[in-house]
DNA sequence: AAAGTGACGCATT
DNA sequence: TAATGCGCCACTT
């Protein structure tokens, strides 16, 4: 694990994402000047630092990761109700009230 | 060095 | 409206 270029970017946004907060893989993507989310998605998959947030990453429709590595998008959204995220749908964050505008 | 992989996003059918 | 296709680009083997 030595500090891959991309990936430390990622978890360096990912880890200043607010608790109550959350973000899309397309926005990250954009800070980094990517245009590919899937990587985004990508490194965090990778990801098993306890300092990265992932669960506070979603897709543009607000929808959980349906893959989500750990106990599955259930576990994901019990720690998102946790910090106080609401849920549109079963699987979707409100995200008119909580994506987080950019980080810098 | 080349090919494969991937937690997405958007256009088109 | 839902489903499918394809581009995107760093990392791994």
């Amino acid at each position: 694990m030595k500090g891959k270029g991309f990936f430390e970017k990622v978890y360096k946004i990912v880890r200043r994402i607010p608790s109550g907060k959350v973000m899309t893989y397309g926005q990250i993507a954009e800070i980094l000047g990517s245009k590919d989310a899937r990587k985004v998605g990508w490194a965090l998959h990778s990801n098993k630092d306890p300092k990265v947030f992932c669960h506070r990453v979603v897709n543009k429709k607000g929808k959980v990761a349906a893959n989500y590595a750990f106990e599955g998008w259930r576990e994901q959204k019990r720690r998102l109700l946790a910090e106080g995220v609401t849920f549109t749908d079963e699987t979707h964050v409100d995200l008119g009230k909580h994506l987080c505008a950019t980080i810098d």
